[in-house]
DNA sequence: CGACTTTGACCTGCGC
DNA sequence: GCGCAGGTCAAAGTCG
């Protein structure tokens, strides 16, 4: 734990700067000699991303394959995604096309029924006694009054790495830590953010791959039901300016939108130098088979337009009337 | 003082 | 039933 933690202080003192960004599943439209590409041909078994994450079909399993979790990232293993999806996700969100679409909201009203019982919970236990002593115990025993066999949904989620020596990635969001975790085979913590819009329920996890620890694995679940302050703040342009204008020299970036990451892996392979492209494709190759074949041709020739964008990471679109 | 992080305890689901 | 690991909570601490 101690040694979790002296890692984790280091990393924060490491400038906010990033070289790369690898990003993944988005194997939403693509052509399917990307899907070779990127060994996500397991994937195609969906219609689009957005299928993949309204239908609660964002497959760890595939994932873990495509990516080759298997080691890198043990925790993502297909074991592991049943209950890390949802504990089977009330018998089985993982895996089966689901065509339940409701599931996000079904999930976060779920949660919301929970906090709710819980907060009754606690003002009844406040009012009551009023006692400083109330143990943690008492409060959390009452915090799970399911129906037997009735199992926590997940909002749908979609992971993508990122090659960076910073942990916590902007994105435009505002997140606000509310865990760390110690993952099972891997020196690096898991932390855990949630939006802090009110009402938002999106959460993100951040870990870092303990087989490439400059590559970053970031976990999104759910969807953001506001704009990205960023973009309210006229910033947005983030994204607009990826789209419109070359975006800035890497190398001077202070962070980035993980939507303009979307849209700059392509550039930012042809920008970084040969030999940091090298070591990305190292990089890559541990989790996603990719041969040696250059990123940058291949990705700047599907570059994605704006319609694949906001399949692949709605949230993080503004949304265009 | 509010927003955010840290961190230990607790909850949940799964496999054995 | 038990142990493990992932996920969450919330008090305490930190920071601007």
């Amino acid at each position: 734990m101690s040694d979790n933690r002296d890692q984790d202080l280091h990393r924060t003192r490491i400038p906010r700067q990033f070289d790369f960004g690898l990003i993944h599943p988005n194997h939403d439209h693509q052509p399917p000699v990307e899907m070779d590409l990127y060994g996500l041909d397991e994937l195609s078994n969906y219609t689009s991303f957005t299928d993949c994450l309204r239908g609660t079909v964002v497959d760890y399993g595939a994932l873990a394959r495509a990516f080759d979790f298997s080691e890198a990232a043990p925790q993502v293993d297909e074991k592991k995604m049943k209950s890390v999806d949802g504990g089977g996700g009330g018998g089985g969100t993982t895996r089966q096309n689901s065509s339940v679409s409701s599931s996000s909201t079904e999930a976060a009203n779920e949660e919301d029924s929970r906090r709710v019982e819980k907060d009754q919970v606690v003002a009844a236990v406040e009012g009551g006694g009023g006692d400083d002593g109330v143990e943690k115990s008492k409060i959390k025993a009452v915090n799970k009054p399911r129906k037997k066999g009735e199992k926590r949904e997940r909002e749908p989620r979609f992971a993508f790495m990122t090659k960076s020596e910073v942990d916590h990635l902007e994105d435009g969001y505002r997140w606000r830590k509310y865990g760390q975790k110690a993952v099972k085979n891997s020196p690096y913590p898991r932390s855990y953010y949630r939006c802090t819009s009110q009402k938002c329920t999106v959460k993100k996890r951040v870990e870092r791959s303990f087989q490439d620890p400059t590559v970053v694995i970031t976990t999104y679940e759910g969807q953001h039901t506001h704009q990205s302050p960023a973009t309210l703040r006229g910033n947005a342009g983030l994204l607009g300016h990826s789209m419109m204008a070359p975006p800035p020299r890497l190398s001077t970036m202070r962070g980035f939108n993980a939507a303009e990451l979307l849209m700059q892996v392509p550039i930012t392979a042809t920008t970084t130098t040969t030999t940091t492209t090298n070591n990305v494709n190292q990089g890559f190759q541990g989790y996603m088979n990719l041969g040696q074949t250059s990123l940058h041709e291949h990705q700047q020739l599907h570059f994605p337009d704006y319609g694949l964008l906001q399949d692949i990471v709605p949230s993080f679109l503004p949304n265009h009337p």
